[in-house]
RNA sequence: GCGCCCUUCGUCUAUCGGUUAGGACGGCAGCCUUUCACGUUGCAAAGGCGGGUUCGAUUCCCGCAGGGCGCGCCA
């Protein structure tokens, strides 16, 4: 059996640090089991759903890497599900409700206040052909309700407790008591077909055979696998996993604005990085940045992934962006760096990396390079030396060890007093690139400048 | 309120009743670099609480607390 999996969001927003989880591990189970990742367009909200919103998606997918073979939208299936809501029609399982939003309201608040669950009481199904003839009369018209497999013989619509169990990949033996749920609306009064019933139609439709998602779906997959049977059809694998929490362990959902993948990429971190930290965030694994995603995905394991949430801190993202770029190859960013201005071929880059957090960093190193940037003057006496002793070019990776000991030589002055003043002078900062390597960069002649005090 | 899930170093986790409770990130220290950073080596750091079961519980059971999720004519 060839393994088909589907990431299904609606386009009304874009995608963040929890929504690309739950890709990833879809495209990553996918890539192990050599099977097929498919996009699925969740666009029945006419009123949220936006082109913009569904090209963004697909630019965030297409940054991370993650290809899918076939990219599929509700919109276009409006007709189909119709079709199979007729089916369940005509064996009795979807029945008209005439309840407005209001009625429905009071009914729970009801419910609540008598200590019982709020549950749909299926007074839709009791309804005749005379009472429905004469509230289609008043001019209303029906929301479609699924009747749940939840009664027993002898007790009429009565729900008793009735469990729907799977054996989840994640959470193993797995079950929910559809016996305490209400029939759930499949169709709303204008005819739009609604989540719980147009995921399961695709499912089937698209032969979806693992359903992997968040844990916010447990409830509906017991609802969903009740469905697929009155379909007649074989529910495919479930998969839940656990939620991300914030840093400080609150639900993540509140601020999910600043963890959008648009704002990561604006924020410099790199596409590898983002899916590897959201992929191995609740996995034994290190977490650590893989090359790319298929020697990421031999590292993640689907029945490993932890049932409890795993908190996100876009400090760590950070951390692990910058560890990646400290140790990534000169072939890997060479087009970037000339894209921004940046020169110096691989000698800057290895210079520079171990001293940047993200790869636009290697800019304001680049200006420290070619200047110009003002010098900041410390120990004039020993920068006087310093100039003196500057040995001609050309240089190379030993020309600072030869200058410096010169220098000593000269002053007796060493250790951070002698490299100090030489690299403020130098780059004008306190922290950097080895010195070392910079020189050779930088050149004589900005060099001289620079420890003269004027800017170069 | 009801239901489901979760709870081991600061963080992500390993442990299928007996372990010096292991690893990774972060932190700290040493080393390297005659400087900072990078790198490297080492160190510190943990079983929510209360009851059981057992010769022995982090591990099994119950309760409590805390957290997540669900209980939509949203997806």
């Amino acid at each position: 059996m060839t393994v088909i999996v589907r990431f299904a969001p609606s386009p009304t927003g874009r995608l963040h640090i929890g929504n690309i989880r739950t890709a990833l591990l879809n495209w990553l189970y996918a890539a192990r089991h050599g099977g097929q990742f498919l996009l699925r367009l969740d666009d029945t909200d006419r009123e949220r759903s936006t082109e913009a919103f569904a090209d963004g998606i697909r630019e965030d997918l297409a940054w991370l890497s993650l290809a899918f073979a076939r990219e599929e939208r509700q919109s276009d299936r409006m007709g189909r599900y119709g079709d199979m809501a007729d089916r369940l029609r005509a064996s009795g399982r979807l029945y008209a409700c005439y309840e407005s939003e209001d009625e429905l309201q009071r009914k729970r608040a009801r419910q609540r206040a008598r200590g019982l669950p709020p549950i749909y009481d299926r007074a839709g199904l009791r309804l005749t052909a005379e009472d429905r003839a004469r509230l289609e009369a008043e001019g209303r018209r029906p929301h479609w309700r699924f009747r749940l497999s939840n009664t027993e013989a002898g007790r009429g619509d009565q729900p008793v407790p009735t469990l729907v169990d799977w054996v989840d990949l994640i959470r193993s033996d797995q079950s929910v008591d559809i016996g305490s749920l209400s029939d759930p609306v499949l169709v709303r009064e204008d005819g739009t077909p609604l989540y719980t019933f147009t995921s399961v139609v695709d499912d089937i439709d698209f032969g979806i055979t693992h359903v992997i998602r968040g844990e916010d779906h447990v409830t509906n997959t017991g609802v969903q696998i009740d469905i697929f049977e009155a379909l007649g059809a074989a529910p495919p694998h479930f998969a839940h996993h656990s939620l991300l929490v914030a840093a400080d362990g609150q639900a993540l959902s509140k601020r999910l604005g600043a963890l959008s993948i648009q704002s990561l990429r604006e924020d410099g971190i790199e596409p590898m990085a983002v899916a590897c930290h959201a992929a191995l965030l609740g996995t034994p694994e290190a977490i650590t940045v893989y090359p790319d995603l298929a020697t990421l995905a031999e590292h993640c394991e689907l029945e490993r992934v932890s049932r409890s949430p795993g908190r996100f801190d876009i400090a760590e993202l950070r951390a692990l962006n910058g560890k990646y770029l400290h140790q990534l190859s000169f072939a890997a960013v060479s087009e970037r760096l000339a894209a921004m201005g940046i020169g110096g071929g691989e000698a800057f880059w290895l210079a520079v990396r171990g001293n940047i957090l993200r790869v636009e960093d290697a800019k304001p190193w680049w200006t420290v390079v070619v200047g110009p940037i003002q010098p900041s003057i410390e120990a004039p006496d020993v920068l006087r030396a310093a100039l003196e002793a500057l040995p001609a070019e050309p240089y190379d990776d030993d020309t600072f060890a030869t200058w410096t000991a010169a220098i000593r030589a000269q002053t007796g002055v060493k250790g951070r007093a002698l490299f100090h003043p030489l690299r403020l002078a130098l780059t004008g900062q306190e922290a950097g690139p080895e010195l070392k390597a910079l020189l050779p960069l930088i050149g004589r002649a900005r060099a001289a400048d620079r420890l003269a005090g004027r800017a170069g």
